[in-house]
DNA sequence: GTGTTTATCGTCAAGCAGACGACTATGATC
DNA sequence: GATCATAGTCGTCTGCTTGACGATAAACAC
């Protein structure tokens, strides 16, 4: 088969982000409202087309910055400072899945500590920090009873195996660590496994669990009581990254 | 942002495919010799564009099917016959990863018993199934002593995350039995997990685990002697997928 | 002070994994 | 046919991890 410029037919390619954080014990997205057809006026997923001359995990780290002001993180790197963590989660190319044309979009999954508000091009009603629920419940009804329409395109699909991979993710690596500002308390990451898994988990096993498994969390020295009751040890993300044996997720 | 055609740049979408085995106990990937440049005369994946009107996983199967005859199996379906597991790996799109044009793979990994000799095109000389370690490494010489060139493009990366995906997706799922025929011992399932990971198990805590897993393995009734020694019960893949607690992998 | 909240340490039993002994049922070899 | 080599299968024991949960500590609110 000699090479055939005409043989293949080109493509768009996009990058779609699922931006997760957690916000008053929910694990929220980031949605956008569509400002032009297909879906005006619907929300959708963070997202653009992949330039020229743009790598995939450029063109991801450079929308994800255009929409929160988050820098990414090389994943080589332990979390640190407010940058987010950003790896690529799958590309969809359904034939059908843009009506204007062939698109495929490779999409990304970061997770980024609770955050201000978003902007969208400076527009804060076009933006929002969406529970994960609401964002996936099909023509229902939102926490202020109004309807809820689904997602543009297919994002409703991408946004569920995004919220999966995090939450199997989190299981054997200090991901949920990335949900955490860069100095945190046991509790506090405690509750960020809460809020992503939905499950409540014993205080005092986590413990343990956590501050016994070497190079997991590294003490800053200091401690706070922010979260009230007595103070808490202040702890950053320590180097090791995999989780072994894996935090167990309770069974449904 | 209105809508705007000019607005992106055209990309060429192929699909590239990590096809592993098991041979010989040694875990091998599928490789074709490229006829015309660039890399002319290299080994590399196996892959093809993606048609205008084809999903992306359909050309894959498709790819797949043309490369080895080889029908991919539903995902949601416990493997049978000899169907091959395919599952989406990751997407390749660095702008300089093919010297012609922009070109974006999307890489699968399928899984498949051990096979007959490769076709390609039906030459059998420009395919050949080849130990993993020897399409990695760069440079060295192969088991004949003849010099080694790596892989074209950006493959053997891929390989190696196609490798990598294999070796963890087998301790917490039943994907092992891919690499078995319909009907297996658990000798033989073991052997599996020793080519894959490169380590030795103690069979009597492996055959405690997986016969003790429920849903993991059925037993069909028969027996066979074809690995010497005392017969063996045939088992088939239950129909649990997910292994829990996992496998776990001997430390390094 | 009393109560509330959150953090942290300890205890105990059940389950699982790793190391390894023992026995079984084939084919191969003498 | 006896012996050996090979592979499969069943048990035992020990140590580690988990899940359930009691107890104590240190802050704040009243």
């Amino acid at each position: 088969m000699p090479y055939d410029p005409s043989a293949f037919p080109p493509f768009a390619v996009t990058v779609d982000l699922v931006v997760l954080t957690v916000r008053r014990h929910a694990l929220c997205a980031l949605a956008v409202r569509r400002g032009e057809p297909p879906f005006q006026g619907r929300w959708a997923l963070p997202g653009g087309f992949v330039r020229a001359d743009e790598d995939l995990s450029q063109a991801a780290a450079r929308e994800l910055a255009e929409e929160t002001g988050l820098r990414a993180h090389d994943p080589a790197v332990p979390v640190q400072d407010n940058g987010a963590h950003l790896e690529q989660l799958a590309t969809y190319g359904d034939p059908k899945r843009d009506p204007r044309m062939r698109v495929v979009s490779v999409a990304h999954l970061a997770l980024a500590p609770d955050l201000p508000a978003p902007r969208a091009g400076g527009d804060a009603s076009n933006a929002r920090w969406a529970p994960v629920e609401e964002l996936l419940q099909q023509g229902g009804y939102g926490r202020d009873g109004e309807p809820v329409a689904p997602l543009a395109f297919d994002h409703a699909q991408i946004l569920a195996d995004g919220v999966e991979r995090a939450r199997s993710k989190i299981e054997y690596s200090s991901l949920a660590t990335a949900f955490c500002p860069t100095e945190f308390t046991v509790g506090e990451l405690r509750r960020v496994y809460e809020a992503v898994w939905g499950v409540a988990l014993d205080p005092r096993n986590f413990h343990r669990k956590v501050t016994g498994t070497p190079g997991f969390l590294v003490p800053t020295g200091g401690t706070t009581t922010r979260q009230g009751g007595r103070p808490a040890q202040l702890f950053r993300a320590g180097g090791a990254t995999l989780l072994n044996p894996p935090m167990l997720r309770p069974e449904v």
